[in-house]
DNA sequence: GAAACATCATATCAAATCGATATATCGAAC
DNA sequence: GTTCGATATATCGATTTGATATGATGTTTC
């Protein structure tokens, strides 16, 4: 239903278009998502989009004129071979993928959907592309997330305490549970960033 | 080839008898998994692992003597239920699995595996069994996860202060890196644990 | 006290995802 | 000069997920 992968394929393309392999580098680079997704999710999925109307290859190995290179950047040598990318050479062909309007309307909906609670990984990903979003569907989000995690922070605790278990469970559960803290005080990072932004394009009070 | 699933459930069944459902309910509890792993994994595992006789089905709703319990107790009124359990009433029949010989074989080999390095899911898990390993086997284990962190560490880094990032992006990659860091210091303490544990059994200096 | 709802428990299905492998080109290293 | 690593797409089998079915029993509410 909400495919994350779809969330992260679409809201690549939204910035410009891409082939498989390199969505594939740039959800780890720009999406943060740990560890690189299989080529046997990111080609089924490209097809599964096209074949909704999502995506569209645009060109097989296309000249491209436009400059904007090839991905990863920030390299050392880059120049060259974004020279080469330039001219369309070298390499295996690239099937490019472009967003289509349909497509756009379908990112947003998948972005915003007020279905099912989402784990780290798929609320991570979903800020990752908060730029897509309203101010305010962006403090619903914050607000859900931070529920579900109070909730997760008193059960790890509750573990981390639980005298049954070794020394090594009850470190892993004490770590998850800094791990929940840390998240809860980087969404109160952010929530506070809304709605200060909120307050100086809407003020209410006064 | 190393399923974590497998992992999980040998690494529960190592302690006592499971059903199936306890198990979902044991891994989120006991082993800091924080979502819960779905039916449509668990019973076809037991199933495999039946079958590849690492795991026996003992009894269906056995009316057990012993004193161990449903599981989750820390309840209020655990006391009315724990009794009805004890007499083995209620519920629908339940499938105790025990693991044989040969599954606590397979178990510590899977543990230990030298093979693939794992993503902090799986390396918590490894972690809240390693009761189970040997001190030696834990450093290494601890080791190579480190090295893997670092590395990671240095990326989402480097990925925090891409410009070419808009805010949201960027802040998940500073965040991602706080995490690391987080996962560092924690590395660093059992680390330090492990080694002084080791100098005590086993004083090599002087 | 019965109707409604939550929890316990196993099972199965389609769809999605993973890990591995195949294939091929290119640049770099040795 | 050839092996190695990165780029690039594709497919396969096995595994995992999310949803749903089924049913018993315990809890709440009117």
């Amino acid at each position: 239903m909400f495919h994350m992968l779809d969330i992260a394929i679409l809201g690549l393309l939204m910035d410009r278009d891409h082939h498989g392999y390199e969505i594939r580098t740039q959800v780890r680079d720009r999406l943060a998502v740990s560890s690189n997704i299989s080529f046997g999710s990111i080609y089924p999925a490209l097809n599964r989009l096209e074949r909704q109307g999502f995506v569209a290859a645009v060109v097989a190995n296309e000249p491209r004129g436009n400059a904007l290179s090839t991905g990863s950047l920030s390299g050392e040598r880059a120049s060259l071979r974004a020279l080469r990318a330039t001219q369309g050479l070298g390499r295996r062909s690239r099937k490019v993928y472009r967003i289509t309007p349909r497509g756009r309307e379908e990112f947003v909906s998948l972005l915003a959907d007020p279905a099912t609670l989402d784990d780290s990984r798929n609320f991570s990903l979903r800020m990752a592309l908060a730029k897509y979003l309203t101010p305010s569907l962006r403090v619903t989000l914050l607000e859900r997330r931070r529920t579900d995690l109070m909730k997760r922070l008193a059960e790890m605790q509750t573990g981390a305490r639980n005298e049954q278990l070794d020394t090594y469970a009850r470190s892993v559960m004490a770590h998850a549970a800094k791990g929940v803290e840390l998240d809860l005080e980087w969404i109160d990072t952010l929530l506070s960033t809304e709605r200060s932004n909120q307050q100086t394009f809407a003020p209410e009070a006064k």
